[in-house]
RNA sequence: GGCGCCGUAGCCAAGUGGUAAGGCAGAGGUCUGCAAAACCUCCAUUCGGCGGUUCGAAUCCGCCCGGCGCCUCCA
């Protein structure tokens, strides 16, 4: 079913925006399309569970968008040309590309596990070099870069008026001295930054430099999201101004200062309308680092068979803006929640029967069902909400069991609820798949419930609750229903 | 030093002026051969501390304590 594309009275959409440092009521540049740009991966290696979580953040807005009836272009750079992957490559002496490929795979692997819908576009800086140089001669031309005495190119930002309004910049004092690398005596100013990198030995050696009209070299990493945002939207649509612009906290400043001057200084016109930041996940309550040898990989999960529904259950239970501390407790929850969910969805399957649902907003809806869209949607209209979305999500799912245990629902009140749950979660996206069951091993536990059920036909009970014991013990979990005993595997 | 954020039950977490959502864990109960699942009941007179503003504050202001981020091509 297609959202309604006029959206209810009352309802509206309102996004924290970094530019404005307060809630905006969310209007796209021409609706009801609507172009997001979220920094990506840098493809150096894999990415981490706190990568992650900025890009569920940026798939629930996303989602949100869309189920708000907005046709969402969501573009995602990868960044596979810049000093980390460069100096990976180098230390393993293979080509940039051969180092990065294997990480672009995983990435999406990765992706496809935590359920985050693909982007629409992933652009590669290094399939966009031509656009780059092209936009490094605007600014050159338009006198706000600058040739440096070591060949690299900066962008001069004393002549850019509003630097540093994103990150409030302006408001603050620099850091003296110390903090200015030694080696950078070519720029002007100590906050000019390089856009175009002249080609180093070690560049040459993988492989990551291009001829360019101002010297051989390769882009700075801020210029890449500028030209690869510009090019996507200019070529589709013939704008030059994002409608939301989304990545961590930690790029407000340099990265995303950055690029507003870069793209604006080119073009004239507003870079976003919207920027948008995740906040960070913290393990055991610091910083994942490498340095403090905490970092986790969403591999890491996957091999311990975690379901990613826990995981998305985990990271939307915070909301975006607040810090997130991944501990196993928090986990346990998660997973729990989400199997309480799964549950819920399969009683509400059931009692459906074989028809298909209908639409959420029928006239013969059951009590639960009746808010739980509303609900769900006032939540998200308030800065994507999740936390609370989730709250309602289990009221709903508190009173659905009730009607269910109560005979109020019939097989119509059943797919009413089913339609409204599945619009939710077409958002939320938190039903855990079925764990994995080797064919073998499941052939031996319904040998055994066939064998317990014979037992308990006997009423031989101290048999029947011996076989249960002796499946638990192998991580399987019996319930009996009218219907039948029904088993799974615990996982997680 | 500058800019900014956070501190709500055992754990996680909404709530930013009108008298504390939700989840996990826990206790009791219904159902069950017993369980499980589900449901019912209970579980913060109180929101880091101290003052202040207000008829009224977790919510606004001040100070203090504790934790964190950015100011370094980190999501």
């Amino acid at each position: 079913m297609r959202p309604v594309r006029g959206r209810s009275q009352g309802m509206t959409l309102k996004l924290y925006n970094t530019l404005t440092r307060r809630l905006d009521v969310f209007e796209p540049l021409a609706p009801p399309r609507v172009t997001v740009y979220m920094c990506g991966p840098t493809v150096y290696n894999y990415a981490h569970i706190g990568n992650f979580r900025t890009f569920v953040f940026g798939d629930l807005l996303r989602r949100y968008l869309e189920f708000s009836g907005f046709d969402v272009l969501f573009i995602m750079n990868l960044t596979d040309v810049d000093d980390r992957t460069i100096k990976a490559a180098a230390e393993r002496t293979v080509s940039l590309t051969e180092h990065t490929e294997p990480f672009v795979r995983a990435f999406f692997e990765d992706r496809d596990y935590l359920r985050i819908r693909p982007a629409d576009v992933y652009p590669r800086a290094t399939a966009y070099v031509e656009p780059m140089v092209a936009l490094v001669e605007r600014l050159l031309q338009r006198g706000v870069a600058y040739v440096g005495d070591d060949r690299s190119v900066y962008y001069a930002v004393e002549r850019f008026p509003t630097y540093g309004h994103l990150s409030q910049l302006d408001r603050r004092e620099l850091r003296s001295g110390a903090r200015v690398a030694s080696d950078e005596y070519s720029k002007e100013d100590v906050r000019d930054f390089a856009l175009w990198k002249a080609a180093s030995e070690q560049d040459e050696q993988v492989g990551a430099a291009w001829d360019a009209p101002f010297g051989r070299g390769r882009p700075g990493w801020h210029l890449e999201c500028s030209a690869m945002a510009l090019t996507e939207i200019r070529q589709r649509f013939g704008v030059e101004t994002l409608d939301i612009h989304a990545g961590g906290v930690d790029l407000v400043f340099p990265h995303h200062e950055n690029e507003i001057a870069q793209s604006e200084g080119a073009t004239g016109k507003p870079f976003a309308r919207f920027w948008l930041h995740g906040e960070f996940l913290f393990i055991r309550g610091t910083k994942m680092s490498k340095r403090f040898g905490n970092t986790l990989t969403v591999r890491d999960l996957q091999e311990e068979g975690l379901d990613a529904a826990a995981v998305r259950m985990l990271v939307l239970s915070t909301h975006y803006r607040q810090q997130l501390n991944f501990t196993d407790e928090a986990l346990e929850a998660a997973v729990e929640g989400v199997r309480r969910i799964g549950d819920f969805r399969d009683r509400v399957v059931q009692a459906a029967g074989a028809r298909a649902g209908t639409p959420a907003g029928s006239p013969d809806q059951p009590p639960a069902v009746r808010t739980l869209v509303a609900d769900f949607q006032e939540a998200m209209d308030d800065d994507l909400n999740a936390p609370r979305a989730i709250g309602v999500l289990f009221s709903f799912i508190r009173s659905a069991n009730r009607e269910l245990d109560d005979g109020t629902w019939g097989p119509a009140e059943a797919q009413a609820g089913l339609a409204a749950l599945d619009r939710v979660m077409g958002v939320l996206d938190l039903v855990p798949g079925p764990a994995p069951v080797a064919d073998e091993l499941a052939r031996w536990v319904e040998a055994r419930i066939a064998e317990r059920g014979r037992a308990r036909a006997d009423r031989d009970f101290a048999k029947a609750d011996a076989i249960r014991d002796e499946l638990l013990g192998k991580g399987v979990e019996l319930e009996d229903t009218p219907e039948g005993t029904r088993w799974r595997v615990r996982r997680g």
